[in-house]
DNA sequence: CTTGACCTTAAAGTACGCTTTAGGGTGTAG
DNA sequence: CTACACCCTAAAGCGTACTTTAAGGTCAAG
């Protein structure tokens, strides 16, 4: 059995988030020793692994909570755990769309504009300015 | 002369959202009537267009303040304007790269999932729970 | 027996871009 | 004259994932 920060430590967080993973319920609220100490046992650092993989693939904590009821209900199914999948491939796919579109502007913009002159001349304000020289369309 | 909320409607946005930008010094603090009313040039709606569209392109309402600050400096130069542009290409690169890794390890993870069967035997929460089974490398 | 690293709590702060709330004045149509 | 839509302000709230603050108790070393 290991001290909050043992596991902290161990697991990648400090103890701060530790405690507000706890507070969200996202890991089990821990024995307490007789001085009020919370300890853990080692598999903590799994529990807190699990939060930062889903984190990382861009699950939020809510999602992870989500997983976390789905993973301990006997009764549910592989496929609800592909569903959250799926849905966030669709989120993210989203977001890269978004994200591409910005882009493509952006990189427009910038080739157009030239290496020196003042702002008076620059097509990167004029473009936010509504002037669309280079190829807007409509 | 027009009041805040037709501005608004015409810049599709709320008046609201108006008097936030004024607060952040994103448009000029308007005259005012005599009874306290703000009265907007017709121009103002261009202004809200800017903000719109530099935010459509990621700009932040910082960076945007930072343009509007080039934009009205008679010494500022095109390539300042050009460098904000690069920096926010960058930034978007960096988001980009870190959504495609996101969705190419969900759509390993999502293929790897059965038709069917329970959580317990899932390879996504496999994959979470650190269980590199299909083919995490070190 | 003090120092310093560790642990405890509840509450507030951070960043971002607004939105909402609370409480009130203005203007015009019926 | 009374609705009702519009305008005003300052301050607080929202969502996300924490971090920081304030004020304190615990424990091992020297």
């Amino acid at each position: 059995m290991l001290n909050i920060g043992e596991i902290a430590r161990q697991g990648g967080v400090s103890v701060e988030t530790m405690r507000y993973y706890e507070q969200q319920g996202l890991i089990p609220t821990p024995d307490r020793d007789t001085n009020g100490y919370r300890r853990y046992s080692p598999d903590a650092v799994r529990q807190i692994q699990f939060i930062k993989r889903a984190q990382d693939v861009g699950f939020t904590l809510k999602d992870i909570g989500d997983l976390l009821t789905l993973k301990a209900d006997p009764g549910a199914s592989c496929c609800d755990v592909r569903e959250r999948a799926r849905g966030k491939l669709t989120e993210i796919d989203e977001k890269l769309a978004v994200l591409l579109r910005m882009r493509d502007v952006l990189a427009t913009w910038t080739d157009a504009c030239p290496s020196e002159g003042p702002v008076s001349a620059c097509p990167i304000l004029d473009a936010l300015d509504g002037v669309l020289d280079s190829e807007g369309a409509a």
